[in-house]
DNA sequence: CGGACGATTGACCTGGTTCAAAAGCGGTGG
DNA sequence: CCACCGCTTTTGAACCAGGTCAATCGTCCG
């Protein structure tokens, strides 16, 4: 059992009990998703305000501590789930143990499509986070009553492919500095949080697990990084903080082999 | 323009002239896609019989030599294409000329799906190959006429999400054995065509392209090829064509590291 | 304060690339 | 029909980017 519920989540109110706590709660229920910080974003965005209710019946939100899975590459696909907070890693693991991010899911993100019956690839938390999910039979009823959802689904899929295709690139042609430079900027391009003036982003990922998904051995990412901070493109703040100091200079790095 | 139409393909059928030949090329125009290959696959198949005069409308084929362009990476994304024959492949380039292939396209794929204003890859005909041209705005009007059309869409571009995600586990961790092991099984799987009571596939693209999409120089595509035929695992029966002789073993040497 | 784990650095090794050359193998024209 | 030409494929040998192994250094936590 991969996935559980740790806050307030009556699974359905019973019918009677007209106590005053329980009519807050269902109230606070009904109105979760308007509040919701995913609200705007993954399939929540393609829902008017007057469909939310219904979202909320249909999905149900759990807090988990980091190293959690929420999905897992095999097991048969029954629910997909929202990322409302934190940061999870997607990935997919060789019979022999070796493992292959295949990428990072962040706020608004959907985990669990799943082409046939079952997950294609693991999720876990990276950090603590919450994920809203939601059974693959709601989902259905969602979408065959609402249009706009699945066409929210079809473009967040075709983004996703983008983005696959994009990963394709980097790992069957560039460069271990090259990697990594692109995978700074790519970063930087979504958190837009500034630090001095400068860009900068939050990688609470461990370097192992940046590694795996660029392709990389650890011990290679730190080189480049220090290779990055000698020649002035990048400052580390902190181990999970890093400031893109030159963004020509690595634009200039993750393309032509430097 | 990269998409020129070499066969019989009136753009509009004028209104008047009632002319035996004509009429004729009309009705044959009607029924197109009833007898097309790629009737029964990708986005068609969601049609139903009634709506294929609609399809046909909407669509027009033409004939490709081989090395010549369907859809040119950055361009405005203006249509989308069928695959009705031949092999195409799909390519990303980087500034300073390294290319790597996402992937080949065949009969019944769909090319040039976007996701935002211009297209992601390149597409060239790697054979002879006939596709069929659908502008976008055609295909919007087709999918809001016909919801069937838009959920293949979305299943389709799932399929190619997973398969590119396979890649990625391909590039990002395995070895070049592994990675020719798995290409030739995956095509395996695809080409069901028996020599000797063999499975056997076809390999029109040349070897410079299967390197481009694993990874891999041609000269280590070559060598691995090699060491696949002296371990009995494969017979190259031409150029362009392989036995696979030992499904067992190529399984063993696409993961297990050997 | 001690122990554990992640990150970093150094030294060495190797799988795959690179460079160079030979061998196939269509296609073309005499 | 065969000789020639240009291209892809194959093979060989040297090289190198990144991997591997191992030691050290932080840093967080009990």
């Amino acid at each position: 059992m991969p996935f559980s519920v740790a806050t307030t989540a009556p699974t359905v109110a019973p019918v009677p009990m007209p106590e005053a706590p329980v009519i807050e709660k269902i109230a606070a229920e009904k109105s979760r998703c308007s509040t919701c910080s995913a609200r705007a974003k993954g399939l929540c965005a393609a829902l008017t305000p007057e469909q939310l209710p219904e979202l909320a019946a249909a999905s149900r939100p759990g807090d988990l501590l980091s190293a959690n899975l929420v999905v897992n590459e095999g097991e048969k696909a029954e629910a997909v789930f929202t990322v409302v907070s934190g940061m999870l890693k997607l990935y997919k693991t060789l019979p022999d143990g070796r493992q292959q991010i295949t990428g990072f899911a962040t706020v608004g993100d959907v985990i669990g499509l799943a082409v046939g019956e079952s997950y294609a690839y693991t999720a876990e938390t990276v950090t603590a986070s919450t994920v809203c999910r939601v059974s693959r039979a709601s989902l259905a009823r969602l979408m065959e009553r609402n249009p706009a959802v699945q066409g929210r689904l079809l473009a967040m899929t075709s983004v996703e492919l983008s983005a696959a295709q994009d990963q394709i690139l980097l790992l069957g042609c560039k460069t271990a500095a090259e990697r990594v430079s692109s995978f700074l900027l790519a970063s930087g391009r979504r958190s837009k949080r500034l630090v001095d003036g400068k860009p900068s982003v939050f990688l609470p990922m461990s370097k192992v697990d940046i590694g795996a998904y660029l392709g990389l051995r650890p011990e290679t990412l730190s080189r480049v990084l220090r290779k990055l901070e000698d020649a002035g493109q990048i400052t580390r703040l902190s181990n999970d903080r890093i400031r893109l100091d030159d963004l020509d200079g690595l634009e200039a790095s993750a393309t032509v082999s430097a």
